[in-house]
DNA sequence: ATGGCGCGCGCAGCGCGA
């Protein structure tokens, strides 16, 4: 089973590169970030014809979040329950027996923001959260636009980024703090190239110049871990006319 | 040199993203 993560930055502008990525990845599982859209303009007829089921939590202008499957989406569950929040960024569905959770965690803007502080309270309240749906669900995958990027190595420039938003050492305590739940980053499991990416600010062709920061993870629960057999990072939708900023990453499970 | 790009909204230019 193929699992992915996109932040597509307005699925209205971005539905063709997507289907034509659906066609060319070839993926099972798809979750998505800033969709941008309200659930009655959902393209649910266009990806059914890809042969996509479609589970989606959107609002008007930001944030949005949705599951695309080949197979049988089952007890989708939109937010993380108990905690209130107007803004969508949080879907749970199951697919063939594989609890999967998209993600779109808060960006923060800078770190003596008040967004930075939701950011954090956020993240602490999706830890709880996740501890017991581990607990639950033994298969589980969390997927999507954590807005960290977790070590140096997963930033083009650590010294001009050190303690900036998506770098700072609590937004990295908070990450490593899901891993300590007891999952494991799929792209680690891995040998990886140097200097791998999933965002390239659009100015100062900082894609050209592999500029980049790797904060779109997939993260999996251990018995999913053992079972992952490759994981990557898409740079191709990246390279078309009007690209996403974010490019999909990708967990092979077999 | 702190904006540079792209999006939504809505029709000018701002808020936001990361």
């Amino acid at each position: 089973m193929r699992l992915a993560t996109w932040n597509v930055n307005s699925l209205k502008v971005r539905l063709p590169h997507l289907l034509d990525w659906l066609s060319r990845a070839a993926p099972d599982v798809v979750c998505l970030q800033e969709t941008k859209l309200e659930d009655g303009s959902f393209p649910v007829n266009e990806l059914r014809a890809a042969g996509y089921e479609c589970a989606f939590s959107g609002q008007k202008t930001y944030n949005g979040v949705a599951i695309l499957s080949r197979l049988p989406l089952a007890e989708t569950v939109a937010g993380i329950p108990g905690y209130a929040d107007e803004q969508k960024r949080v879907l749970s569905a199951t697919v063939a027996g594989v609890r999967v959770v998209c993600v779109y965690v808060p960006n923060g803007q800078s770190t003596d923001s008040d967004k930075y502080r939701y950011k954090l309270d956020w993240l602490a309240a999706l830890s709880a959260w996740l501890a017991g749906e581990l607990r639950r669900h033994p298969a589980l995958a969390v997927l999507g636009d954590y807005n960290i990027a977790p070590e140096d190595r997963d930033v083009y420039d650590p010294a001009a980024w050190k303690d900036q938003v998506l770098c700072s050492e609590p937004e990295r305590a908070a990450f490593r703090a899901l891993l300590a739940l007891g999952l494991r980053d799929s792209f680690r499991l891995f040998e990886q190239p140097e200097r791998a990416y999933s965002w390239w600010d659009y100015r100062m062709k900082a894609f050209q110049r592999k500029m980049g920061l790797r904060i779109d993870h997939v993260l999996l629960s251990e018995p999913l871990a053992g079972r992952c057999a490759a994981a990557s990072i898409d740079v191709q939708p990246r390279r078309l006319d009007r690209p996403s900023d974010h490019a999909p990453v990708i967990a092979d499970i077999t």
